[in-house]
DNA sequence: CTTGACCCTCCCCTTACTGGAACCCTGACA
DNA sequence: TGTCAGGGTTCCAGTAAGGGGAGGGTCAAG
C-alpha cells in the first residue's frame, strides 16, 4: 500500500503537518513520487502509528526516537525499553504531585474567596501578601 | 529601598534573567540609575513576589498579567479573580486526569514487561501492535 | 477548461524562559 | 595606578513540538 500524507493522516490520527515534521527530524523517511509527493509504505505507517501512541502516552520526541530504534532492533533487551518507560513513569508521577500541590493551594484560596462585586480577595492576598499560609 | 536586580533576585527567588524578561514583556517597570542599572522600588519587588507565587501556582504569564492588574485595581470585583482561578483549577484537573490516564496505561505495560536481556517486550507491542489493549 | 481538493516548500509564531557573547561599572587589593 | 572579581547591561539564538499561512504545483471530475 502506497499512501499519500493525507491517507496516513487519517490512518494514524496525526496531522499532515506533524508527519512532515517527523520526517524533518528524521523519525520517518517516506519515499518520493516524481511529483515530489511523499509516498508512505506500510513500514512508514507502522512507525507513525507507533509514534502517535508513544506521544499519546507523553513520551518526548527523544524518547520516541530511542523507543523506535529499539522497536526496530530485533536484538534489543527489553530491559532497555523498560528503563525508558520507568523513567517516564517517574516523571509523570512527579508532574502529578506538582499539580496536586498547586491544586490544593489554589482550592484553599478559591474556597476562601467570596467571588462577588467587592474587592476583598483572599486569592490576591495569598499571592501578594507576606504570609504564605 | 532601592535594590539592584541581584538583590531582588535573592528576595523573590526569581532569576535575574527572568526579571529582565518580565520587564521586557511589560510586567514590571523598574527605574534606571544613571549607569543604566535597573532600580527596583518596593512596589516592583511586591509585583515580582506576586508573579513568583502566581507562576508557582501554575498560572500562565497572561493570567499573571490579568491577576496583577486586578491586584492593583482597588475597585476590582473579587469575582473576576475567582473566575481566573476557577478556570485554572479546571485546567489543572484536566491535566491531572490526562497524566493519570497515561500513568495507568503505562503502568499496565511496564508491569507486563520482564525487563531482561530478551527482546520480547509488551511495551513495544502495545505501542506498535494492532491491539490497543 | 476550470474548480476544488490535495500536495509541496518556506518562513515566522508560539511559552516562558535560558545560555552565551561582548561589553561596562564598582570596589578591593597590591 | 593596574587589575581582578563580581556585579551589571544589551542583543542574539535556542529550546519542544508543532501551528498558521503564503505562494504555488498537481490531479480527477464535470
Amino acid at each position: 500500500m502506497n499512501l499519500t500524507i493525507g491517507d496516513v493522516s487519517k490512518r494514524t490520527g496525526l496531522r499532515a503537518k506533524t508527519i512532515r515534521y517527523y520526517e524533518d527530524i528524521g523519525l520517518v523517511k517516506p519515499l518520493r513520487d516524481t511529483n515530489e509527493y511523499r509516498v508512505f509504505r506500510d513500514k512508514d505507517v507502522h512507525k507513525l502509528t507507533f509514534l502517535s501512541r508513544a506521544r499519546a502516552l507523553g513520551f518526548t520526541i527523544d524518547d520516541c526516537r530511542a523507543l523506535l530504534a529499539l522497536y526496530e532492533d530485533e536484538t534489543r533487551a527489553s530491559a532497555d525499553v523498560k528503563d525508558i518507560a520507568d523513567k517516564h513513569l517517574a516523571e509523570i508521577e512527579s508532574k502529578i504531585a506538582d499539580l496536586r500541590a498547586m491544586h490544593a493551594t489554589l482550592t484553599h484560596l478559591v474556597h476562601a474567596c467570596a467571588g462577588d462585586q467587592r474587592p476583598d480577595c483572599p486569592i490576591l492576598e495569598g499571592l501578594g501578601g507576606g504570609d504564605c499560609h
